[in-house]
DNA sequence: CGGATCAATACCCTGCCAGTATCGATGACC
DNA sequence: GGTCATCGATACTGGCAGGGTATTGATCCG
C-alpha cells in the first residue's frame, strides 16, 4: 500500500464526500474515485458504502482510517526526523519540546535550566499547545519530547518517565461560598448551579454533547471561571497562574495528576536521552 | 515520501549494496540508484556515502533506517488489520496471539480457557516464536496481542497490563554440585567453568560478541544445558518443562520477571479488549 | 416530471518508473 | 604498472499508471 493511497483514503474517510476530499487533495474527483476503488480491490475489502447521496465507512474502513492515520504519522515522522538529522540542518540541531500552556511553569523552567547546564546540551525549542495537539506532534515527528499529564493524556506508544505527582484543586470565582472551605469533594462541585464543568474537545476536535461551555485551553477556562460561567478542576500547580478574581480549593477525591516526560520509542538521539536523564534527576 | 521509496531505501541500507538490494527487491540496479538519489534530493539530505567499493550510512541514513522500518511496519499493520476486518474474512475473524515457546504454559492455557468461556469469544490462533519476532509481529499487524516478559522484551509502543510476576531459577545439568543448594546468587553462576551463560540474538538478528553458545530459543538452551555446555537463568515457570537431565535452583538476586499482555495502541477490536479483560481477571 | 447533486465511467494524455546498454571510478592481482 | 573485476551512475527507451475533461447514471428534491 502506498502512502498516496492512504492519504487519499483518509481524506475521503474524513470528508465522507469524494468531491470535497478531491478538492482538499488538490486533484479532480474521478481519479480519486478510481484510486479508492483500486485500493478496495487490492485489499479485497469494501472500505466505503456509497449511495449517490451519502458515503459511509464500513467496518474495514473504520479500521483503515485509524490505522492509516497512524501509519501516515509514522511516515511523516520518518521524513521529518531524517531531515532534522541531515548535516545541512546542523545549524539548528535543537530539540523540540511540546507541552501544554497550563503545565507547571516551574517544572519546565527548572528542566530547561538544568538541561542547559549539561555538557553537550543543544538548544531546546518549546511549543505550547492544547492537549490533543501534543500527542500528534510527538507522533508525527514535529516534536522530539513532550511533557504529558496522566491520566488526561494518552501515553500509548511512547516511552515515558514519571516526573512528579500532584493533587487537584477546584478553581472558582473569588468570593464564591465554597472558597471559604479548606477542602471540597468532587460531589461538591459537579452540580453547582450556574457553574458547570467545561467540555474539552475529543482527539478528533469535536466536543462531546452535554452542558458546560466548550474550551480549548486553560487560559480560556480560567477566563470563563473568572466570568462566573464555569468552574474547573485543575492540577495544584495552576495556582501560580491564578490572579485576584480566582480562588482555588483542594479537591480531596480528585484523581492525582502525574507529569511524565514522553518520547518516541525509536529515538536514538543523545540529546533526547540527556534531556530525559536530566528530567528524572530533578 | 512513498512507501516504495522507503522499501527501497531500507533494502539498500540493510544490504549496504545496491546490486544485492535491487535483487532482493526484484528490480534492476539502475532504477534503484535513481530512486535513492531522488529520495535524497527530496529530503535534502545525504543518506548514503558511496564509493565504488563500499556503501555506508550517514547520520541521517541511520535515522531513516530506524524510522523507516517503523513506518513500513505501521503501513503493513494498517493493511493487514484492514484485511482482517473485511466482511469477506468473517469466516475467520479470529484473534492472533503471539508468545514465546518458553512462556508459562499454564498461564496461557488458563487464559485461553477463560476467554473461550466468555460470551462473544472468537477463535484464537496462537503463534509461538522467538523473543525478537514477537515485537515485530505485533507491530506489523500479523498478531493482535502478545504475552511479553519484562524486562527481556521491550514493550515500547504498546498498551500493556501486568499479569503475573515470578522469580528466576538457575537451570543446570542434573548432578551439578550447585544443584544441592536450596538457592544461589547470580555471582555463583556467572563464572562457572565450562558452563557459560548463552548469548541471545539482538533485535537485528546478530549475536553480541563474547563467550557462551548462541541460542535462538528456549528449547535450544535447555538442550545445551542438558549437554553440559551452558547454564541458564530462566523464569520459575519453566520448571514445568524440565525433564530428568535438568535441575533448577532459585536465584535470589535475579531480576523478577513480569508477564504482561500487550496490544497495539490503536486497537479498537472488541475481541482484543475482551481478551485483555479476561487476562487481567485471572 | 425537470433539476440538482454526486459518484462512476469513458477516453485521452503526460510523466514516471523500470528495463537495457554503457560509462567511470576504484581497488585487486599478476 | 597494466589489466581486469566490481560497483554505482548515467543515457536512452518503452509501457503503464495516475491525472485531467467530458459524460453518464442514480437518487433525492421541489
Amino acid at each position: 500500500m502506498e502512502t498516496r493511497e492512504l492519504r487519499y483514503f483518509v481524506a475521503v474517510a474524513e470528508e465522507l464526500h469524494f468531491g470535497r476530499a478531491a478538492q482538499r487533495l488538490g486533484i479532480a474527483q474521478p481519479p480519486l474515485s478510481r484510486a479508492i476503488q483500486q485500493l478496495e480491490r487490492r485489499l479485497g475489502a469494501a472500505l466505503l458504502d456509497r449511495t449517490s447521496r451519502a458515503v459511509t465507512l464500513t467496518e474495514a474502513g473504520s479500521v483503515l482510517l485509524v490505522e492509516g492515520r497512524a501509519a501516515l504519522d509514522a511516515v511523516g515522522a520518518a521524513e521529518r526526523r531524517t531531515r532534522r538529522a541531515a548535516p545541512s540542518a546542523t545549524g539548528r540541531p535543537g530539540l523540540v519540546l511540546v507541552t501544554k500552556a497550563s503545565a507547571s511553569r516551574e517544572l519546565l523552567a527548572e528542566l530547561l535550566d538544568a538541561y542547559a547546564a549539561e555538557p553537550g546540551a543543544v538548544p531546546v525549542d518549546v511549543i505550547l499547545c492544547g492537549p490533543a495537539e501534543q500527542e500528534r506532534l510527538l507522533r508525527d515527528g514535529r516534536a522530539d519530547v513532550a511533557l504529558l499529564h496522566r491520566p488526561f493524556d494518552s501515553t500509548a506508544g511512547f516511552h515515558t518517565e514519571e516526573l512528579s505527582t500532584e493533587g487537584q484543586v477546584a478553581v472558582l470565582p473569588a468570593g464564591h461560598p465554597l472558597t471559604v472551605r479548606a477542602q471540597v469533594l468532587m460531589a461538591d462541585i459537579t452540580g453547582l448551579p450556574g457553574l458547570p464543568l467545561p467540555r474539552w474537545p475529543d482527539p478528533d476536535g469535536t466536543y462531546p454533547p452535554g452542558p458546560g461551555p466548550q474550551v480549548r485551553d486553560h487560559a480560556q477556562l480560567l477566563q470563563l471561571v473568572a466570568l462566573g460561567r464555569a468552574c474547573a478542576v485543575s492540577p495544584e500547580s495552576c495556582r501560580a497562574q491564578l490572579h485576584g478574581d480566582l480562588a482555588a480549593v483542594p479537591v480531596l477525591d480528585a484523581p492525582k495528576v502525574t507529569t511524565v516526560i514522553a518520547w518516541p520509542p525509536h529515538s536514538r538521539s543523545r540529546a533526547v536521552a540527556d534531556l530525559v536523564r536530566t528530567a528524572t534527576r530533578l
